[in-house]
DNA sequence: CCCCAGGTTGTAG
DNA sequence: CTACAACATGGG
């Protein structure tokens, strides 16, 4: 089983914001307390079951199939290279929606003191949309976020999230869009990381950067561009951004 | 003081 | 339709 777990859970998918590291496990609470670590390339857990790791860590996913569609380019050849066994990630939808909301016009470690403190008001869980609501929410410093994530937390209240995942990828698109604080980037990231859409290729700065900087596209034609690799380009944005993150710090 | 961060929104042209 | 400032906060 092709994975390395540092690189899954930190490569700013929404485990590096839900779970903590201690050395070099992960945990968080679930029904209980959950564990995640690597023995020898071999994966172990506790305080979860076998099924929830294999959804979450998508340990179903054929990596080598997936790199011969994503090597068709030189770039990504060098991305898989580099992080050979990061694998996508599949959460919670509301945690991921959460999570996402967080990370507008933010950056991972905020992000992650983001929704650590909004899981600190709950023992570690995620509130439940009808408990957001209400939630005093001042002391997770979420700034302009804030009210995005209380009117969002209501319509979820009210069934916003219901039936997404029976659409197809532009209605559920769609729908996402209808809640404050989702745009086309947010949309795709729940699409992609709370849902597991694979079609899904979320643009942010870093994407763009390395979409111009190694295939000279420009903004609007990226989705276009990306169907190149049909039907991975998930793995391809991912692989992408931290290939961009390593090469084109500003 | 500046600019940036896994953006979205409202407004103006 | 496109362009762009404003939005809160913290790091560099």
């Amino acid at each position: 089983m092709l994975l390395n777990l540092r690189l899954t859970m930190e490569s700013g998918q929404p485990p590096e914001f839900l779970w903590q590291r201690r050395g070099s496990r992960y945990f968080r609470m679930l029904e209980t307390r959950a564990e995640l670590w690597q023995e020898g390339g071999k994966l172990r857990y506790s305080g979860c079951s076998h099924e929830y790791v294999r959804r979450m860590l998508r340990l179903g996913d054929e990596l080598e199939e997936i790199y011969g569609v994503l090597c068709r380019d030189e770039v990504l050849s060098r991305a898989v290279r580099s992080f050979r066994g990061l694998r996508l990630t599949l959460s919670d939808p509301w945690e991921t929606l959460v999570a996402f909301l967080c990370s507008v016009n933010s950056n991972i470690p905020r992000i992650k003191r983001c929704v650590q403190a909004i899981m600190g008001m709950a023992g570690g869980r995620m509130p439940a949309p009808e408990v957001l609501v209400e939630a005093e929410l001042k002391h997770a410093r979420l700034g302009f976020r804030e009210k995005f994530i209380r009117r969002s937390a209501a319509m979820v209240a009210e069934g916003a999230l219901y039936g997404i995942e029976k659409l197809d990828f532009q209605e559920a698109k769609r729908e996402l869009m209808n809640l404050p604080g989702v745009g086309e980037k947010v949309a795709e990231c729940v699409l992609l990381f709370g849902y597991g859409f694979l079609e899904a290729f979320p643009v942010d700065v870093w994407i763009a950067r390395a979409m111009r900087h190694y295939f000279g596209v420009a903004p609007r034609r990226i989705a276009s561009f990306a169907e190149r690799w049909e039907p991975y380009q998930g793995y391809a944005q991912q692989y992408l951004y931290m290939l961009a993150r390593e090469e084109l710090k500003p």
